[in-house]
RNA sequence: GCGGGGAUGCCGGAGCGGUCUAACGGGUCAGGCUUAGGACCUGAUGGCUUAGUGCCUUCCUAGGUUCGAAUCCUAGUCCCCGCACCA
């Protein structure tokens, strides 16, 4: 065919929203991206991090976020793999609860609204999940195994009870997620300020795996920052835990500065440490509680911006070197949960201790110099390496290697020993809330502790609740009231739910066998598809749940569940999509664009196309309406031209771009440079554009390479062009490299290059003699002859076009030009 | 404070030692097509220069390494993200 000419209205002709819901619909029919396990297929699983269902629905950052595993799932189940591309939703969370206290609708009804509206438009999207699969966490069927893995954990150790501090309102009489305090107050009450209580609760021993945790990073093919946060996040630290007697009783320090032991002037112990009240003298009392009632009015967020503050406690504490005594202060800055909760007081060399000691005149006592020179006044903490001085024998030792020494000597006199240390902590899964996991544990007055036994789960969340106060379920005496399952007499149920992460740190492996009523997952299913072997999902999770789904799977392995070390081989971390006016995307900044209004304007294919080709897909981006017509046009002239095209026989320089292309396209899609795919796909568009015919073959082709980004069209032209099937799960075409021609290639090179020197000539004749050139002669060496396309040329240039050999006697040749004729560069006479 | 990532032409965004005035898209301008507009097509889009050439200036700023730097190093400025009193 010739070039599309204009006039071709298509908007009118071409109803997106048609096309979209016929493919959608006879996907669904025809079920071809459910799957099972199947040993003569490898597998191939793209798992994306499932949405928690919200009332607003879905916009288009999720669009682009489930886009991109849309196109890899497609294009692995298209190169032959057994593809598991499931979705579930992340049910059980504090909003639905929100709504419920605020609007009166149960949780329940609101969560279901939300994703019978997300499912729909996850279908409108194009989305080739197999539905079938779907996981719901908030129905017992998937719940009841939390729990079942929570008794396990129970059995195994991994789960224990302890105090901890939570969030309080007075005035609703409960406790509050760190989402609903808004600077120190209560999201419903203005007025009130949060109080940090100490409550029993339940926690996770993650840090039992902390090390394993660190070390397995190293297996993952993961985003550097992502693995850095982790390494971060679990914090591993080398030092010294040291021994000081205080009351006649061995309290321990951790410290990573044992070469600055002769250093110590106080010691300081956490405001939060549970056995701080056995420090504190009868005559401090009142002092410390003072001091810890101060704290209480504080949230948990202020409290990391709070000035150095303390109090003394009355005891004194024996340094086991010096022998000296040093008071003990109770402080807002040391953190409870690190080391022991207690450190040692080196304000001459730590600034925190040194601010601490300027505040309250403690004595700062200088123990390393510099190597060069001396320390006279210390306008702050000297915390460079230097020589040990005021430190007995181990005075003139540089502080790096003194650091060993001290660590041994303490270790031999039995007043200390080298430990490591970890920032991780353990996994605090109460929560005081309603719309969660249920806890399945009874407390019995006689029995005590008593784990609901297997048989009886699930626990069942009642339905019929009341709102108000504190937590819903402690009012419901039908739930709480229970037979202890050990002693048949009088007991309570636990009325703490599960962390929302809970449920989130094994979903992918309930997705291939979400049926089964026996076991939470058949061991051999899950050989079959586990590990993941694509994960997508935001940044944001870096360390939470990507942390607690690691944990699990070595938790459960060591169960024996499981026969791997690490859930997601691979990680990819999309960029966020942002407004218009670059701001990210929220309806109170009005800057929200959905799906559906895009879908009817250009349809979903194009906005897949433009929302992948922008930037980089782990790039945050920002949505444009004028962007988009560029897709639109490409999307556009591929159905035009599949309407006009002549099939017939495709040419050399078609086969070598195709092939090329191919070859190329698969390489980016595998590593996820889509916006170079859709480049290449351009411009191997716009040579088959050019040519007057292709083979049919070769254009399916085409269609493939398409049918990831743009399936609804690509399905649509694969029909029309009368294909078998769907090309949703048609053969991906393989690159002939023997096709690959790199002459042709440099070839039309030099057609680009001569156009661009033509273009100059005409210019500048026009300039110089205002002459408006209408015929163009060029002179070429005999061997290049045919690597012009004459024809192509003119209609390019829009003007008659002639072609010589420079040997050609009979050429019309005027001033001599074909003397300027090189290879590769033909000469021009223009007139 | 600690840790990570950035700054590219009118805009978005590739590039990450030579093939770079810098892919691709958008915008703008010129020409074509068209009754006109839209759509579509062709080309231009740092400056000067030239019958297709050549030169100069550009990739946050200032230095440096190199035969050669948008790309590597050093220092600085600004922006984003994560952790945050972790002893």
């Amino acid at each position: 065919m010739k070039k599309i000419d204009g006039a071709i209205n298509i908007e009118e002709k071409i109803n997106f929203s048609q096309i979209e819901k016929k493919w959608q619909k006879r996907w669904e029919e025809k079920k071809i991206f459910e799957v099972k396990e199947n040993n003569k297929k490898k597998k191939y699983y793209v798992l994306e991090m499932f949405p928690y269902p919200s009332s607003s629905g879905l916009h288009m950052g999720h669009a682009f976020n489930y886009t991109i595993g849309d196109i890899q799932a497609r294009f692995r189940r298209m190169s032959g793999f057994n593809v598991l591309y499931p979705m579930g939703y992340d049910a059980f969370g504090l909003p639905a609860e929100n709504a419920a206290i605020k609007a009166g609708e149960h949780p329940l009804k609101y969560t279901e609204n939300a994703m019978k509206n997300y499912m729909r438009q996850m279908k409108e999207l194009g989305l080739s999940y197999d539905w079938s699969k779907l996981i719901i966490t908030c129905y017992p069927e998937y719940y009841k195994w939390n729990q079942y893995f929570f008794l396990k954990f129970f059995e195994k150790g991994l789960v224990y009870k302890k105090k901890s501090a939570v969030n309080w309102c007075p005035k609703c009489q409960t406790v509050l997620a760190n989402e609903q305090v808004h600077d120190g107050k209560c999201w419903r009450h203005e007025d009130t300020n949060v109080e940090i209580r100490q409550l029993e609760q339940w926690f996770i021993r993650t840090t039992k795996y902390a090390d394993e945790l660190l070390k397995d990073i190293e297996k993952l093919d993961w985003p550097g920052r992502i693995k850095i946060m982790q390494e971060n996040w679990i914090g591993k630290s080398h030092g010294t835990e040291i021994d000081f007697e205080i009351n006649k009783e061995k309290w321990k320090i951790f410290t990573t500065r044992p070469d600055t032991i002769y250093g110590v002037t106080f010691m300081v112990v956490s405001a939060q440490h549970p056995r701080l009240m056995a420090l504190v003298t009868k005559e401090k009392k009142k002092d410390v509680e003072e001091f810890l009632r101060r704290l209480r009015g504080v949230s948990e967020k202020e409290l990391e911006e709070l000035e150095k503050d303390g109090v003394f406690t009355g005891s004194y504490a024996i340094n086991p070197l010096t022998k000296e005594k040093v008071p003990v202060y109770a402080g807002n800055f040391v953190v409870a949960d690190y080391g022991s909760g207690m450190v040692m007081a080196v304000p001459a060399h730590d600034q925190r201790d040194f601010e601490f000691a300027k505040k309250y005149k403690i004595q700062i006592k200088i123990v390393i110099h510099p190597e060069k020179g001396r320390l006279d006044k210390l306008n702050g903490a000297f915390i460079e390496p230097g020589v040990l001085v005021n430190s007995e024998k181990f005075n003139g030792i540089k502080s790096q290697d003194v650091i060993r020494e001290i660590t041994e000597y303490l270790t031999g006199s039995k007043l200390g020993r080298k430990v490591v240390n970890y920032k991780l902590r353990d996994w605090l899964i109460s929560r005081q809330r309603y719309w969660g996991t249920p806890i399945p544990i009874i407390y019995c007055d006689k029995c005590g502790v008593v784990p609901v036994p297997k048989k009886d789960l699930p626990v069942k969340l009642p339905e019929k609740i009341k709102f108000g106060k504190g937590n819903p379920l402690v009012a419901n005496k039908e739930f709480v009231n229970v037979k202890c399952p050990k002693c048949n007499g009088k007991a309570k149920r636990e009325t703490d739910t599960m962390d929302t992460f809970f449920d989130s740190s094994w979903y992918y492996l309930r997705y291939f066998d979400n049926k089964n009523d026996k076991m939470p997952f058949d061991g051999k299913k899950a050989e079959y598809w586990m590990p993941v072997d694509q994960y997508i999902g935001g940044a944001e999770h870096a360390t939470m749940h990507l942390i607690y789904a690691r944990f699990f799977t070595k938790a459960l392995r060591d169960l024996g569940f499981l026969k791997f070390d690490e859930p997601f081989n691979k990680l990819f971390n999309q960029g966020m999509l942002h407004g218009a006016d670059g701001e990210k995307m929220s309806k109170s900044k009005g800057n929200v664009i959905l799906p559906e209004e895009v879908s009817n304007k250009y349809g979903m294919d194009t906005a897949r196309l433009f929302l992948i080709s922008i930037a980089s897909p782990d790039k945050d981006i920002a949505w444009s309406d004028h962007g988009i017509e560029g897709s639109l046009r490409l999307v556009k002239k591929i159905i035009s031209y599949s309407g006009k095209a002549k099939f017939g026989k495709t040419n050399k320089k078609i086969e070598h771009k195709l092939n090329k292309a191919i070859k190329e396209i698969t390489e980016d899609i595998q590593n996820y440079r889509y916006n170079f795919a859709v480049i290449k796909i351009r411009d191997l568009f716009e040579a088959i554009e050019q040519e007057s015919e292709i083979s049919k073959n070769d254009f399916a082709s085409f269609i493939k390479l398409i049918s990831p980004f743009c399936p609804h069209i690509a399905e649509e032209l694969w029909e029309k062009l009368a294909n078998k099937g769907f090309v949703s799960v048609a053969d991906w075409p393989k690159a002939d490299e023997s096709k690959v021609d790199v002459k042709l290639e440099e070839a039309e090179k030099n057609v680009e290059k001569i156009i661009g020197d033509i273009n100059n000539v005409l210019r500048i004749i026009k300039e110089k003699q205002g002459k408006e050139g209408s015929k163009i002669y060029l002179y070429v060496i005999p061997v290049e002859y045919g690597n012009y396309n004459v024809e192509l040329l003119s209609k390019k240039m829009n003007k008659e076009v002639k072609m010589f050999k420079v040997n050609d006697s009979k050429k019309y040749d005027p001033e001599n030009k074909s003397g300027k004729a090189k290879p590769g560069k033909p000469g021009i006479y223009v007139e």
